[in-house]
DNA sequence: TTGAAAGCGTTACCAT
DNA sequence: ATGGTAACGCTTTCAA
């Protein structure tokens, strides 16, 4: 296989001008070639194996069909690459391609790599987070349509539309579910607030209880981190040398690590999941949550959903859906709110075996 | 900020013509361009905040300074991304960048992502998979100089050179490890064999025992697959209502999942790890192994290595290194076999607190 | 030392 | 209906 066919090389083969190629080829033939002409541009096309050159493609049209998916950390590390998953899928199916540019974490590198995207004339640019998390959007990104994805830029000016999952509803229909079998004294581990993904689950889980018409027990929400070392010695603090009637009957995790922990310390102090203590995750991590013995109930992140959700809306904003479905706004259940044009999705309860009924008499 | 400045406004703004713009800009100016005239060019480039247009560039020079990197799932699985965080440094301190594309395991995706990345006149392509595996190379990527990272081609017709991670060395190092502590009743709990890193890690584990002229304990290597629940069950049939004399005093996992799971099973079982049994992982997973409770022993994958390797080597074929530091050729540990041309990358012991002496009298 | 012109592969406009 | 030509932004060669 040598260098690839150019027009010209069809032009020349069919008998005819390259631009008679060029209409043809992008279906304005009729009507201003020749049938026959037509038939012969086709077949020399098919038989040189044309297509054409995306670079000169880019040049000429200002466009790239491609959009540009910059990300602070979700290809380096093992979370949250479902979001760019569910994007990707999005875009393919209107004839999009995505590329994706990781910056490891790394701010400076964000002008530069948006630099370098814009180069390249993608068409439509946006900006994936591990975590929910607050972001000062590279100036740059103004210049074409974008989006932010699990992140959002808390600058008024800077009023970039933001789908993020709804966390405080997370927390809250988590604490329901625990709620609704049988417990009351129940513990919130909660990672830190370095991120804010834990103080809005914090407000749902209190949400729940005034709900419930339940006071809010102030010390069972305990702040540890997000790893399974933390799981455990949260879950140590709590359960360990207290009587059975004062242990919380139920402990809710911000993540499914520390999850696996709290199940450790259970373990350990000789005690059952579910019968004695009922635990839940939250994330539904791949392979940890579903593999976890028990089986951890958990609150799903709406991972493709909100990249799929992000990419439909982008798109929507590039405008030209030549090549795909209709798009008709996204998921049906997500809520926009007017001013700040953030997306809420909604989180997934998922019940497995690490939640039961309160254990009698409690 | 309006469009973008071409060379022709720098032109003019300096007074001279768009050839003295490029020669001044692309260091060739001395000797060509009055130095006065340079002056102006540099301030009018400055002043107007001139880059050139790198689709341009790419259409004239037919080259782009883009690697691009296919993956069959890294982006979108949580493992492995630390490859593609080792190639994107290497590339990034050659002046190259990555541009990475997904195919979500579906290798209907593999020709049309190579495709698309040769479509945008990409220098060089690697192709980055999750776990060790073999793999057909998609037809074209041979258009442009390639590289295999954590996988390998096995037709011999399709030479492309590999980096993958040593994982005999890997099995027999894990084995000698909890050997020099005493231990001589060895489990191996390896996974499945869709992947080779399992045989290969077997392999491993009896090149120890015959290096320390043991007798290998066929019925001690057990095939459970990856995650959790089967590190449990594999666990528990080890050492469930079995008398202390005939357990095994050490377990082997072949990832730090199946170590997770056996933990919980040695924990449920009232036993402690490392004193009754000393438990090792493999992969030294992120956020997995440091934070387990115990943390976990274990065999690290070179993640980071082997992309660094693959992408130093790539970028020697490639040619052109103007912008970055000489390339002495990878990891000095490396050894490469000639025919195949596969690089093989160690792994490296982590011994953390899950492994601990024989238990007295074993 | 400088600038004009060709060429990279397309598409779109405009005479023919 | 057709094909020539300009334009996208750049680099490089060649003549002045």
């Amino acid at each position: 296989m040598k260098r690839k066919a150019t027009a010209l090389d069809v032009a020349k083969l069919a008998g005819v001008s390259r631009s008679a190629v060029s209409l043809v080829l992008n279906g304005r033939g009729d009507g201003n070639v020749a049938l026959e002409s037509q038939q012969r541009i086709r077949e020399a096309a098919a038989a040189l194996n044309y297509s054409p050159n995306k670079i000169a493609l880019s040049l000429r049209n200002q466009q790239s069909r491609i959009i540009g998916i910059v990300s602070d950390q979700v290809v380096t590390s093992p979370f949250d690459g479902n979001i760019i998953a569910g994007a990707d899928a999005v875009a393919r199916e209107h004839g999009f391609v995505t590329v994706v540019m990781d910056t490891e974490l790394d701010e400076s590198r964000d002008e530069s790599a948006v630099e370098t995207l814009l180069d390249r004339q993608v068409d439509g640019l946006m900006y994936v987070t591990v975590g929910l998390r607050p972001l000062h959007v590279p100036a740059n990104m103004a210049r074409v349509p974008s989006i932010l994805a699990n992140c959002f830029d808390d600058r008024p000016e800077a009023g970039l539309p933001a789908v993020i999952p709804d966390e405080v509803r997370g927390g809250r229909e988590a604490a329901e579910h625990v709620m609704s079998l049988g417990h009351r004294d129940i513990a919130f581990l909660a990672g830190d607030s370095l991120t804010p993904a834990a103080p809005r689950r914090i407000e749902g889980f209190r949400d729940a209880f005034s709900g419930a018409g339940m006071p809010v027990t102030q010390d069972r929400v305990i702040q540890v981190g997000w790893d399974i070392d933390a799981g455990f010695h949260g879950a140590m603090k709590l359960l360990e040398g207290v009587e059975p009637a004062a242990r919380p009957t139920a402990i809710l995790c911000a993540n499914d690590r520390l999850a696996i922990g709290v199940v450790l310390a259970c373990y350990r102090l000789g005690l059952s999941v579910p019968q004695d203590v009922s635990v839940m995750g939250y994330d539904d991590e791949f392979r940890i949550a579903k593999a976890m013995v028990p089986a951890l109930s958990t609150m799903a992140l709406p991972l493709r959903e909100m990249g799929a959700a992000a990419m439909a809306s982008l798109l929507a904003e590039v405008g030209s859906a030549p090549e795909g479905t209709s798009d008709d706004g996204g998921p049906a259940a997500a809520a926009v709110s007017g001013a700040a044009r953030e997306t809420l999705v909604p989180c997934r309860l998922v019940v497995r075996e690490s939640t039961g009924p309160v254990p009698a008499g409690r």
